[in-house]
DNA sequence: CGGATTGGCG
């Protein structure tokens, strides 16, 4: 007996019959290259009285979730309930998704108020509450879920992980393989291998054993898996495991090269990431931003200014944008190099804002090579600028700078906005051990 | 003619 296919819109029977004249908006919202073009399409179907379907609605929703604008979210979502759009899944979920990210507590609100949930809708309030740190609500949802799915398993992992809450990550990824009822995919592995890089030694322990479930399920060493171990070996340290995985690939992208690079400049052989940088361009394989990321990385570990310079400026060349990494890269360089006016002339020309990374690199080169002039002169309206409980290194660089200047009074003063903040200088950790 | 929700990013 033949089985009738169930029609995608058959959730609702309210959809199932409506006539839906092809939408070209709804296109053009989909495909909007900015939020901001995207307000401005939606602004214009207003005007010219272009009926909304679910579908750009939809859309709408989707480009505009990355503003984080509960506001906006808010409205889209009057507009939603007006169009009787709520009771559309899809359109529902995406509105739920945008509330998550724009303002937990209303997601929070909506997903208690309605009745409808499903998978879908769980695994997103998953993620809402890991990144709202808590993560015991997190798990509690988790375990309190009638159904669930990959993406389910996917969300928790990944909500220990960025948690700082590696091990249980990891034994979450454990109870999923054993329960044999879920099959890992690419970003649940993914996931667990993304752990080990910050693991260290513990970390390659469990790099390993997932590197060998993926053997023992047959998975084949594709570009997306290949990259994925590639990174993982890389940067747990062990650079000759890396390369084995490497040349056993049969196809590599960018991004297995650029695994490569950053797992090698970040290890200190920066000669080795700029030749495969040389070899990755013979065969013609084009950098992205994040190679040139690595790339950087290597020039200022060793201080090769001239070849900084020659590869920043490569990334233009190459049609890509350059981002506040490779800015802060460049002026990690230039303030080790002693260039400290040079730094300073990118730094003030530079088109993103500078962040507290790029001052904190400024400073410190500015300490090692005792230029208190020209440090002097970003301090006061750096000091008006930044809040001290939030950037407390660079709140304490300028205290020593003053000091190592003589400038008693001055690191006095600042010192006194500290112990009112109650600033403390946060300790490097080899662990990570956020709560 | 035609399009669509979730898990994660460096």
């Amino acid at each position: 007996m033949v089985q009738p296919t169930i029609p995608p819109y058959s959730y609702s029977g309210l959809f199932r019959f409506t006539i839906r004249p092809f939408n070209s908006w709804a296109l053009a919202l989909k495909n909007a290259s900015s939020p901001r073009k995207a307000l401005d399409l939606y602004s214009q179907m207003h005007r010219r009285s272009i009926p909304f379907d679910s579908f750009s609605i939809l859309f709408m929703l989707n480009s505009c979730a990355p503003l984080h604008n509960s506001n906006l979210i808010a409205h889209l979502h009057s507009h939603i309930l007006k169009l009787g759009f709520i009771s559309h899944v899809y359109v529902a979920t995406s509105l739920l998704r945008a509330y998550v990210l724009a303002s937990f507590n209303y997601a929070r609100k909506l997903f208690d108020e309605t009745p409808e949930r499903n998978v879908v809708t769980w695994n997103i309030m998953i993620t809402g509450y890991s990144r709202s740190g808590d993560i015991n609500k997190a798990h509690a949802l988790f375990e309190a879920m009638p159904l669930r799915d990959v993406a389910s398993w996917s969300a928790m992992i990944a909500a220990f992980m960025n948690n700082g809450k590696l091990n249980s990550g990891f034994s979450c990824f454990r109870e999923m393989v054993a329960s044999e009822r879920y099959k890992p995919d690419q970003l649940t592995v993914g996931l667990a291998l993304g752990g080990c890089a910050h693991m260290g030694s513990l970390g390659l322990l469990v790099g390993k054993s997932v590197h060998g479930f993926m053997v023992k399920n047959g998975w084949g060493l594709d570009v997306k898996i290949g990259t994925i171990l590639v990174d993982m070996y890389a940067k747990c340290g062990l650079l000759k495991l890396a390369c084995i995985v490497f040349n056993l690939m049969q196809q590599r992208n960018v991004m297995t090269w650029t695994a490569l690079i950053c797992g090698f400049a970040q290890h200190g052989y920066s000669e080795e990431a700029l030749s495969f940088f040389e070899a990755m361009q013979d065969i013609g394989v084009r950098p992205n931003e994040l190679t040139f990321t690595g790339i950087l990385n290597a020039c200022a570990h060793r201080g090769l200014v001239e070849e900084g310079r020659k590869y920043f400026n490569m990334i233009e060349q190459n049609g890509l944008e350059a981002r506040i990494q490779h800015y802060g890269c460049m002026v990690d360089l230039f303030g080790k190099a002693g260039l400290l006016e040079e730094a300073y002339q990118l730094i003030t020309t530079m088109k993103v804002e500078p962040n507290v990374v790029i001052w904190g690199s400024f400073l410190s080169g500015c300490k090692e090579h005792k230029q208190f002039e020209i440090a002097e002169r970003v301090t006061k309206q750096l000091l008006e600028r930044i809040e001290p409980e939030s950037d407390a290194g660079v709140y304490s660089l300028i205290c020593d700078l003053y000091v190592l200047n003589g400038k008693w009074d001055d690191a006095e003063r600042v010192r006194k906005v500290m112990v009112g903040q109650n600033v403390r200088k946060v300790r490097g950790s080899s662990f990570i051990t956020r709560s």
